[in-house]
RNA sequence: GGUGGAGUGGCCGAGAGGCGAGGCAACGGCCUGCAAAGCCGUCUACACGGGUUCGAAUCCCGUCUCCACCUCCA
């Protein structure tokens, strides 16, 4: 079977064929840098990373473009909140949507291009446009045209011209043909940074800079467009109609994330209810987060709970205590080793991964099985299984990516632990039990969990 | 008003005409000195009302409720 994905722009899931042949390229509409990432930013890039490495795992070589948009009214509106240069505001926001990027084990995109340094290619697709009757210059702004394109207007998002409102802009549109023009770059205001332009100083209008980006770095044509659903209108409609109306065959994929609701509403810096990263790695690890935003269906909206979010950690946890007990017995895991056809079958199905890890499941509890019955040979074939699935996902709990920075004290841990071990061994040999508990509770009050097993007790920093 | 999506067991969450997805919690059992972990078992659900069908959570008609987008948004 081969992969299949949902294409937002036809609304059926279609079969996927690269342009070129083991090449893969995706855009993915990153962050408006006037804020610090929230938990629905970090689902859409985990969400694409899962589809980056499903892609990878099976021999692409993808480019993966995420885009970053480094000016726009709110930059400038917190910038002078802050009294300071728009360019700290998204520079300090930039860098915290890396870190939790980072965190959350999402592979660094090929190329993570700036609005504001790729002007000139804006100008050059704003100089194709006009050329060909697509936009216009008026008042210090520049315009698409919308009725000059009202034939393909509204095809991503199934609207008809006619049944969209006139634009609710509030800013002041006497500049403006039509009132559902939109602007591809906004002309001098004071107090607002600008860059020169045939038609004045000025800055860029949010739909252009994307556009511009794509066709810089993926080309006139490229495989895969990304990102939230609520970017379907009016962003991805209006990138759509700008590289199209200017000759370029643009996306031959939409793909949309769904989005994440707190108590049934949609969560928005405009509504002022955004769960920051950093906030919910108080309450579980960036794998138990990854693994809360990569289990459910991509397209299907979360409606977050702290009650939710626990219960996969304790699921993730599951599966990490078979991997780690597996690993103590096997040392040496395939890499290579098949992938069970269920699990390729669910990503191949539109990313299903609810699916896909149901199965890592179904595989975890046989490995358990295996475990107890002290079958080395099924325990490495299903611990590489099971790792190399997660792999996939980005979940593997043995990956450095997981790793606690800073010195690593497990060796001096387990020789201290070891000895308390060991005095505990002979408490129990002579049937103390009192003594042996007590060894056994001064560990778990320093935070470690004791387990026994038929070769002896093994121990764990607890959670 | 237009365009999409959703309602599934105590909870989370898939599926989309017939074989109980999976997980969490709970309870019972096995194992254990007791635990922990693990395994086995129990809990047979699909918003509501009709219809089609040998058979409907799934298809059709109607109803209710909720959400998103319709020029700030991932």
């Amino acid at each position: 079977m081969s992969l299949r994905l949902y294409d937002t722009s036809t609304r059926t899931v279609r079969e996927f064929v690269p342009l070129q042949a083991g090449h893969v390229s995706i855009y993915l509409c990153g962050a408006t840098v006037q804020a610090p990432p929230h938990i629905g930013h970090i689902r859409s890039g985990v969400n694409f990373d899962v589809l980056r490495r499903w892609l990878l795992r099976n021999g692409y070589d993808v480019t993966f473009c995420r885009n970053v948009t480094d000016i726009d009214d709110k930059i400038i509106r917190v910038a002078a909140a802050d009294q300071v240069p728009w360019f700290v505001v998204a520079e300090r926001n930039q860098r915290a949507f890396t870190w939790a990027y980072d965190q959350l084990g999402c592979l660094p995109p090929t190329v993570e291009p700036r609005a504001t340094g790729h002007v000139p290619e804006m100008i050059t697709l704003m100089e194709r446009l006009i050329e060909r009757g697509h936009a216009y210059a008026s008042g210090g702004d520049v315009y698409f045209s919308v009725s000059s394109w009202s034939s393909e207007y509204g095809k991503l998002s199934n609207q008809k011209l006619e049944n969209m409102r006139a634009a609710g802009d509030t800013d002041d549109e006497s500049c403006k043909r039509d009132p559902r023009d939109f602007a591809l770059w906004k002309g001098e205001k004071p107090g607002e940074p600008t860059w020169p332009t045939p038609w004045g100083p000025g800055r860029p209008g949010w739909h252009l800079e994307c556009s511009a980006m794509v066709t810089k770095y993926l080309g006139p044509t490229f495989d895969i467009h990304g990102g939230g659903l609520d970017l379907v209108f009016p962003h991805h409609e209006n990138e759509l109609a700008q590289s199209q109306a200017a000759g370029d065959a643009f996306a031959r994929y939409w793909m949309h994330n769904g989005m994440l609701k707190i108590g049934s509403e949609k969560m928005s810096k405009s509504l002022g209810n955004s769960l920051l990263i950093p906030d919910l790695l108080q309450k579980v690890r960036p794998v138990e987060l990854r693994y809360y935003l990569a289990t459910p269906h991509y397209r299907s909206s979360i409606d977050f709970s702290e009650d939710s979010l626990l219960e996969a950690a304790a699921a993730y946890q599951r599966i990490e205590g078979f991997v780690t007990r597996a690993a103590e017995v096997i040392h040496d895991v395939d890499a290579d080793a098949p992938l069970p056809q269920a699990f390729s079958d669910a990503l191949d199905d539109d990313l299903s991964t609810p699916q896909a890890v149901a199965v890592i499941h179904e595989v975890v509890r046989e490995g358990n099985v295996a475990l107890g019955r002290g079958g080395k040979e099924a325990v490495a074939r299903l611990l590489a299984e099971t790792q190399n699935m997660l792999d996939v996902l980005g979940l593997d709990p043995r990956s450095p990516q997981w790793r606690t920075a800073g010195t690593d004290l497990t060796p001096v841990v387990d020789a201290l632990v070891k000895v308390a071990l060991e005095q505990r061994a002979a408490a129990r040999a002579r049937k103390d039990y009192a003594a042996a508990d007590a060894i056994r509770d001064s560990l778990t009050a320093a935070g470690i969990t004791v387990e026994d097993t038929p070769h002896g007790a093994r121990w764990e920093l607890s959670r």
